[in-house]
DNA sequence: AGCACGCCGACT
DNA sequence: GTCGGCGTGCTC
């Protein structure tokens, strides 16, 4: 028998199946998709098994035997074994990285150089000093005591030998109880044989037959039965107990499942958005729907429903929330619903713990899994409903490889399991609400909030006119009262600080101009190295200007603000608040970000002051008030969705306010309270948002009427980057058909991470079947020629930014 | 990717 | 003379 293996080596010539022999006693045990050990080169290495077969073309002589079978039952199934190929064609990426990903952390292998002692007298006494009374050691262990040169020359000498280990990061958690023997007649017997003095022997016996189950923890007999661990051990040597190991999960919550959460009575608008979904299920069909609807209007329920309906027929269901949103309220409505039915993944999680709940799914013991974007790959085997929350979410892409999306994934999965996908958002993505609208994707909407509360008000604060008037702070006047105001009457301000990524604009602060490419429609980027200007897309280049080109004014200077200049500002305003702040400093330790938000929740702070990550799932009754000090900064980002996300944001940011029977008041601070993408998120005009943004979209020829792709080359030496970003970029230029634009190469906006310089080339295209194809091609010519002079080029099919 | 093999310069 | 630099080539 022989087997096709992907080896866990991810490199160009090593990207395809290799043939191994089954020796004769493992033969019971192959399946594809079960990992295995093979031995490779001179080493050994995981791999996965991903066809099984008679013959092979490979010389005999070259052929070697897998070493053993890791998995008695595949974890890779044949449904993802199918996705595994899609992606790895789709993306752009190893075999091996697709088959990966699909998998916890845990179950990937990690190697192990170590070195053992084979023949001591051979050896100097520093070496034998090192080794102590081990016979093996880390091959580290060498590095750092500066013996690696003699440790070598024993390794040629075979005085010491080098063995590679596949350490397996995988461990089943296991707790020793003690279970009472099946013949009871055994077990009375010993207890009327026991003599006079044996009082607790005697007491623990009785106890355990008057007990209902026959298993328990040394802690459980100890404190209920009142006896010490030594009468316990007499047991044992009796036979009456045996001491065995029982796997245990890792116990992630705490909740008590006792109060389950009760149905809500569904809106008209909820029934008829659901019934469709419903229909969808009933008759098998893999229809995508966009769930539009307003924040607060009760997507969430209408998800409950769906997954309900799911399980009743017995089908599984996969839930995929933004990373940032799976906070335990999240969760924690879901295990109100659906008990221990529920597995949850994300990465707050030790590698331990995600490894049990990814268990928990593959033995089929929950129907649900609520996780971030890997949950994508559960390995459910009858998928009745796939659902994404905040589909607009860029985190559903992975930034690295495989650069996937998990909408993608999710469409791909409900075509083989013939299930509906649904895509919730109150601020879609244009690329989902163009398909929806050309109906491709089913559109429901939601219009009315569940609980009728009214929207917020929300107020545009135009900071122009309030530096006009003298006002240089931060807090416009407007924004200033409503915080006092608030503040006495102690209700609760949450404060957003509109900060992202690394590049700063310049703006004019009287007339609100940012300084803008007029090629592009894209905001310079400001470098302090020479006090430029640079353009992202096209390349074009000018110093900062002194003054406005608009309104000549001098007031003209690039921006950027921290959370600690605002805190520091809050201070001196309002001596008496009480101010959280929450941004990556302060959120930098495991559940510092949940421990901030009890204590604001609490009542211990007046203030939240905050970045990105307090737009989303942040839900206090008490949080009247909602102020966003700079609406303009990810409005004027590098990029072509920037319109697109500060609507998104302003929208979300809003939603804090007024969530119950507290009416809400929401200040949106801007130089350009004119944009459309400021202006409509006011009411939360998504549709009007929408057509303005199309109409910009098609213009500048960006998604969703056209694909992107982005093809990006960094190299230590800028003179190198930039010359093989050129190659590359007139490579494209040749092979592609002349419908596809490619444009560059360009610089990045970041222009240099980790001391690498980037360059970046983007095709935009409508039509071009032989992409994946000629991308396959220029690959190949980079793998086999450039990365041999330090070039790393990547490739991102629809990429989430540009930068 | 890793690792071995192999062919040329600066040191005990 | 040897140690060790990293170019080249291979992995069922």
């Amino acid at each position: 028998m022989i087997v096709e293996v992907i080896v866990d080596v991810a490199a160009y010539p090593i990207d395809r199946p290799f043939d191994y022999v089954v020796p004769g006693h493992l033969e019971d045990l192959v399946e594809r998709g079960s990992r295995v050990h093979v031995p490779f080169g001179n080493r050994k290495v995981q791999g996965f098994i991903t066809n099984i077969k008679r013959e092979t073309e490979v010389d005999r002589s070259k052929l070697k035997e897998v070493q053993s079978i890791i998995d008695v039952e595949p974890v890779i199934t044949e449904e993802l074994l199918k996705l595994s190929k899609w992606m790895t064609k789709k993306t752009l990426c190893y075999e091996i990285d697709a088959l990966q990903v699909m998998l916890p952390a845990a179950l990937r292998a990690s190697y192990k150089k170590n070195i053992k002692i084979l023949d001591p007298t051979q050896l100097e006494k520093e070496i034998l000093e090192l080794f102590g009374r081990k016979e093996v050691l880390p091959y580290e262990a060498f590095e750092k005591s500066g013996m690696l040169k003699m440790m070598k020359k024993h390794l040629i000498e075979g005085s010491l030998e080098l063995e590679n280990v596949i350490k397996q990061q995988a461990r089943v958690k296991t707790v020793t109880k003690y279970t009472l023997v099946d013949d009871k007649d055994f077990v009375v017997g010993q207890l009327n044989k026991l003599t006079k003095q044996a009082v607790k022997q005697k007491e623990l016996i009785e106890w355990l037959l008057a007990q209902e189950k026959t298993s328990f923890t040394m802690q459980e007999l100890i404190q209920a039965a009142n006896v010490s661990n030594a009468t316990v051990n007499t047991l044992i040597n009796k036979k009456i107990l045996v001491k065995e190991q029982e796997e245990v999960y890792r116990e992630i919550t705490s909740l008590d499942y006792q109060d389950r959460d009760n149905h809500v009575q569904l809106t008209v608008e909820q029934e008829t958005a659901l019934s469709h979904i419903t229909k969808a299920q009933n008759n098998e069909e893999n229809t995508t729907f966009l769930l539009h609807g307003i924040t607060g209007s009760g997507k969430t329920e209408i998800y409950l429903h769906a997954i309900e309906k799911s399980i009743a027929e017995g089908k599984q269901a996969i839930m995929l929330v933004p990373e940032i949103s799976l906070t335990p309220q999240m969760t924690r409505r879901f295990k109100l619903r659906f008990g221990d039915q529920v597995a949850v993944m994300h990465s707050g999680l030790s590698t331990g713990e995600k490894f049990d709940e990814w268990r928990k799914i593959w033995r089929g013991e929950v129907m649900v899994v609520v996780g971030a974007r890997s949950a994508v790959f559960a390995p459910f085997k009858n998928l009745g409903v796939i659902i994404l929350d905040e589909e607009h979410e860029s985190s559903y892409k992975q930034e690295d490889t495989p650069r996937y999306h998990a909408r993608d994934v999710a469409i791909w999965r409900s075509e083989f399991h013939k299930c509906p996908v649904i895509l919730g958002s109150a601020t879609p993505s244009l690329e989902s609400y163009a398909r929806a609208s050309k109906g491709v994707y089913t559109l429901l909407s939601l219009s009315m909030r569940a609980k009728e509360q009214a929207l917020p008000t929300v107020n545009i604060v135009d900071m122009r006119a309030e530096l006009k008037s003298g006002n240089r702070s931060m807090f416009s006047l407007p924004l200033a009262d409503a915080i006092r105001e608030k503040l006495e009457m102690k209700e609760q301000i949450v404060l957003f600080l509109n900060k992202r990524g690394f590049s700063s604009f310049v703006l004019c602060r009287d007339c609100g101009t940012v300084v803008e490419c007029d090629q592009c429609d894209i905001s310079l980027t400001y470098h302090r190295e020479g006090e430029r200007l640079k353009c992202h897309y096209c390349g074009h280049e000018e110093p900062v200007p002194q003054e406005c080109p608009e309104c000549q004014s001098e007031h003209i200077r690039f921006f950027g603000t921290g959370t600690q200049k605002v805190e520091e500002e809050i201070t001196k305003l309002f001596p008496y608040a009480r101010v959280l702040r929450m941004d990556v400093d302060t959120t930098r330790t495991k559940g510092s970000h949940e421990r901030i938000l009890k204590k604001f929740g609490d009542g211990e702070a007046d203030i939240l002051l905050g970045t990105q990550m307090i737009a989303k799932g942040l839900d206090f009754p008490n949080i009247t008030l909602v102020g966003v000090l700079n609406a303009d900064t990810t409005l004027h980002i590098a990029d072509f969705r920037a319109a697109e996300k500060t609507f998104q944001l302003m929208t979300q940011v809003s939603g804090r306010a007024g969530r119950h029977d507290k009416e809400g008041v929401v200040y949106i601070q801007t130089y350009t309270p004119e944009h459309y993408a400021i202006e409509y998120s006011k009411d939360q005009l998504y549709e009007p948002f929408y057509h303005n943004e199309m109409i910009m979209r098609k213009q500048y020829e960006y998604p969703p009427f056209y694909f992107v792709t982005l093809v990006q080359v960094t190299h230590e030496n800028v003179l190198l980057a930039a010359e093989y970003a050129k190659l590359a970029t007139d490579w494209l230029r040749d092979n592609l058909s002349s419908t596809s634009m490619v444009i560059g190469p360009t610089a990045s906006a970041i222009s240099k991470i980790q001391n690498r310089y980037r360059y970046q080339c983007l095709i935009k295209y409508k039509k071009e079947p032989l992409l994946i194809e000629k991308l396959q091609q220029l690959i190949k010519i980079y793998r086999t020629e450039w990365i041999k002079k330090g070039v790393v080029l990547t490739v991102d099919l629809d990429p989430s930014t540009i930068l």
